[in-house]
DNA sequence: CGTTATCTTGACTGCTGTCAAGTTATGTGG
DNA sequence: CCACATAACTTGACAGCAGTCAAGATAACG
């Protein structure tokens, strides 16, 4: 892991997990007292950059991770150097491959973010032990399947347009929950990481956020900020 | 469910069970015998056409089913008619989404099949009382994640002429496993469902499959059987 | 204030989609 | 067995959406 671009501090007892984002989270939330004392004795927390590498594609990884806040990005990279982002994590979720310690794919920082990092033979002790905390990670592992579902649609079927939209409309339900009509968010990925999220061209998802802007859906500030003034016509865009 | 179209029969007893091919799959291989034989009394067995829904997109569905025998295909489709293909399901594979009676996408046979239908109550509350099932399933999730991760990567950033070539692999790679070189195997998807598997068109499909037979990677009898002299070099066409 | 990274915009190319015609396989009725 | 109809697939001509290449604008940073 990449330890040299992170500050590490313990988090040695439950006193700090009381207080912790991902307290109630998919896996702390399935323990019982003993088992996140012991949990919370293995883990330590760290604060990584925006764009620092957590999990390596292609390595063994011996760690999971909780995110306490931040956003991850989940990518696949070719031999060529082409890439896909095939999925975003939010705190608090769970971050690694259950079972498999050989990862398939990169987790990355994609904003500047904080994670709780424990190692993978104690979770996976825990898990053979804890059939709620299985029952948990399974239904993780169910919505994040239906996650990657639904963006495959937008991946093979949408235009770029939509996909833009989709985009905007994914961050806007995940990062802050608003009630109101007029949402805002600041996006946690640059337009080179959108593109690879959405198999566009850098230059395509500039354009189209352009045209965005300029019929009135979104408004735009410092580029990364975005406001959407009424969400249902954001939803109209994407046609789903 | 489509009854209609479908021939029923019951398998009453653990002695049908004894030569199924789903008896070492996800569920059955995760139970003793008692769960087994609950299981067995029932479970029903049905012959589905090829085209014919198993579960509808939108729907409630109360059952859960093993594939015996053919191909299934997980499909989304959007008001417009736009659809995407997000997933096949070979024999064994296990059908539907464990703790969420409401699908989100169609399950529909591509080829002719024979499954084995089971209530969700039933398996809900022996999933709970089964450890071993729990993460027998929970596994096959992770799978599915996992197979629709490398999807998404042939979705965004694949040429037409690599998605093409990379469901020739997908198909070979499932369907017969071959130890010669030469592979040869019946596609189990029409070009219209190869279009929406991959995010093309039929004609683009049409003009791919020509291209790959024109420069030798394959040799195409009879529309749907395809023959790979060299499956190395098909993988070279994927890059990846 | 200069340098660099990120983003936007413009001109043009090309891959894939659209539309249409033709071909091959399959099934039905005479 | 043949004529016909239908469905599935292929091929061709053309169009358009998104990619490529290049220049310019804006923000971030030292």
């Amino acid at each position: 892991m990449d330890v040299a671009r992170s500050k590490v501090s313990y988090a040695g007892t439950p006193v700090a997990c009381a207080s912790c984002q991902a307290r109630h989270g998919v896996v702390c939330g399935a323990l019982w007292s003993g088992q996140l004392r012991e949990l919370g004795r293995q883990s330590l927390r760290r604060t990584v950059d925006a764009g620092s590498e957590i999990i390596a594609q292609g390595s063994e990884s011996s760690f999971y991770s909780n995110i306490m806040r931040g956003v991850v990005k989940l990518c696949k990279v070719m031999p060529d150097g082409r890439q896909q982002i095939v999925g975003l994590q939010f705190a608090p979720d769970f971050v690694g491959r259950p079972f498999v310690p050989e990862s398939m794919l990169s987790a990355q920082a994609a904003t500047d973010a904080e994670i709780c990092v424990f190692p993978r033979d104690l979770l996976d002790r825990m898990i053979s032990e804890t059939p709620k905390l299985q029952r948990s990670l399974h239904d993780q592992a169910l919505k994040e399947l239906d996650a990657a579902r639904e963006w495959m649609l937008t991946l093979g079927r949408r235009t770029a347009e939509e996909k833009v939209a989709s985009l905007l409309h994914l961050i806007a339900t995940h990062a802050e929950p608003q009630t109101a009509t007029t949402t805002s968010f600041d996006l946690p990925l640059s337009r080179a990481e959108i593109a690879d999220f959405l198999g566009l061209t850098i230059e395509t998802v500039s354009r189209q956020l352009t045209k965005l802007r300029k019929s009135g859906v979104i408004r735009i500030e410092n580029f990364r900020h975005i406001i959407v003034p009424d969400m249902d016509e954001l939803e109209r865009m994407i046609s789903a």
